[in-house]
DNA sequence: GTGAAAGCGCTAACAG
DNA sequence: CTGTTAGCGCTTTCAC
């Protein structure tokens, strides 16, 4: 049987208030021996706190939710570490919501979370131009419960909102002005899809990096992936025909899928065409020509959110806030000066 | 103001059970007009149950828990989405924990589910020698609690348990006898952790496949590494004074690490050295040479390992069941005929 | 310093 | 076919 604060008051001969207070460690001035004399009661006795009782009472779960696309990409994935450790280190827990970007499976992801009295919601979403108004629709949902809300970066909304964004256009402008550095004017670029704001923030970055070298800039050398492995692959099947010494992918797993089209068509890296990246994605340092590529600190990014999370649901009045995070050019061997 | 089951009822001049029975579906004969009404005010007023009242009722809280040392890992994360799949398909959820390969954390993780009433825990661990104890008496821990549990990979125990397992004898052989068609007489190991049953049932299993073709075998090119990237490469320092002309190692990482090791010491992949790997980890497939590797169907094994704790927890008094999964060989580029 | 009592939202007998 | 009632385990005034 299991035993219940109403037991270890029977035991001790206290009441089930005063053994709620102590397990709680509520500031009351119980005394001292009392105190110890039900710790330890407690601690002899097996006793487990029953989180549902609680929860029942507080409207407090002590839980955040995580809606991602899809755990087993190692973005997310990385994103979600860091979320959790932040909950470990505060004693809260997490429950996992992968919506493999079904707007239906997003909203039945949210709720589920709210039947599960969960304290705060991290939404991150890498919604399609058709499923962009689903998308929004879930957003105000969860903003009309009043639950504490954190996206990855999408910011554009009517009102402030919390989220943890890195800074797109300065990656952006860190690769391509990397590249030009480097010698290189004909870039082709490899983009996210258009309805996703990181992606036009970083293409615009390319832009702007072309200007302020003022280079022509070419739209036939820009080719719309979708951050997929096989959308690389397409990118330099769409280029094939096309005059270039440098590819930009916009995520690394393109970048990868770029080193196999190259192959493809008999193209070394880098000695023919250099080919930059961007996430950092833990294979990028073990491929054969490790990738040179833009590092988002998206483990950090995990624990933030979970931070402004906590302190979301403890100060419900606390205004929105945004964390913005650095980027990092990391060089390793796919870029080199052109011939 | 959250909108609860009295309030319906109020609207619906019904009584709160009446509700809750048809809100629940639960087979008792209830008007259909009366049903419909229900279910229609109920959505127009926006109800929601709570599954924290729930829950403290029946003590079913239709979410399972799963312990993992790290999300991050794809192997796990495979693992957690197969799961996380079922779970969805029942309108059930889950509760992440990573262990990090820390018995203390995992203990916590344990705690915490407990107080959360999860219904099920899936349990995988990979415990060093040193942990072993620690691990059994958390397992011990949870069999104590009579809360289902499935494991991965682990199946001795005194008792039977809920287990899925591939069986790594067959996966040692299967990898061990395809070098040994292609001529190989000289193969290295790198194993993983000793401690681990699966890593010591693929060890038999190779031992098998040179016995059967009468070979001779050699401790002295097996290494004991740790499933890890870097112990790919510790590998092949060891072995880099050893006379061999194919290596096996027991995981995809590791032969990654190999990858990288054998071209430090000039070696080319397969033309001196033929590569096999383990698990079918997403980047054996995009390596600038594909490795041929041994397949592990691990997110059927999640998929499987929710639907026995479900079972589990709607039949509590069910007979353990032990799911054995099939191995496959993926021949891809890495391994060739000895010259 | 500590206890009594009420109630969070829901479900499960049992009664009608 | 539907309603009454009694809690599940915990927290929280308020009273002593």
């Amino acid at each position: 049987m299991k035993v219940t604060i109403k037991d270890i008051a029977k035991a001790t001969g206290l009441s089930p208030a005063t053994v709620s207070l102590v397990l709680n460690n509520r500031p009351s001035r119980i005394a001292e021996a009392t105190r110890a004399r039900i710790l330890s009661t407690a601690r002899e006795m097996g006793y487990r706190p029953n989180s549902a009782a609680a929860s029942l009472r507080t409207n407090r779960s002590y839980t955040l939710g995580l809606i991602i696309p899809d755990i087993q990409n190692d973005y997310y994935a990385t994103y979600a570490k860091g979320m959790e450790d932040a909950c470990a280190e505060c004693g809260w827990n997490m429950i996992f919501c992968s919506t493999n970007n079904s707007p239906t499976r997003e909203r039945q992801a949210i709720e589920a979370l709210f039947t599960k009295n969960v304290d705060g919601i991290a939404l991150v979403a890498t919604p399609s131009k058709d499923d962009e108004n689903d998308f929004i629709a879930n957003r105000e949902l969860i903003l009309s419960m009043k639950t504490p809300l954190v996206q990855m970066d999408l910011t554009a909304y009517k009102e402030p909102i919390n989220a943890v964004i890195s800074d797109h256009q300065k990656g952006g402008y860190m690769a391509t002005r990397h590249l030009i550095a480097l010698g290189h004017r004909k870039i082709a670029f490899i983009t996210g899809p258009s309805s996703l704001e990181g992606s036009q923030s970083r293409l615009s970055g390319c832009k702007k990096a072309f200007q302020d070298n003022n280079l022509p800039w070419d739209d036939g050398l820009v080719y719309t992936g979708n951050y997929s492995y096989a959308s690389g692959l397409d990118g330099i099947d769409y280029l094939s025909d096309k005059d270039f010494t440098a590819v930009f992918a916009f995520n690394d797993l393109m970048a990868c899928g770029v080193y196999c089209g190259l192959e493809k068509y008999g193209l070394a890296v880098p000695t023919d065409v250099s080919v930059i990246g961007y996430d950092d994605h833990f294979v990028s340092g073990i491929l054969s020509v490790p990738l040179t590529t833009i590092r988002q600190p998206i483990y950090e990014m995990g624990k933030e959110s979970t931070r402004i999370l906590i302190h979301a649901a403890e100060n419900p009045d606390a205004p929105p806030v945004v964390s913005k995070f650095d980027l990092k050019l990391i060089v390793r061997k796919s870029t080199r000066k052109i011939r």
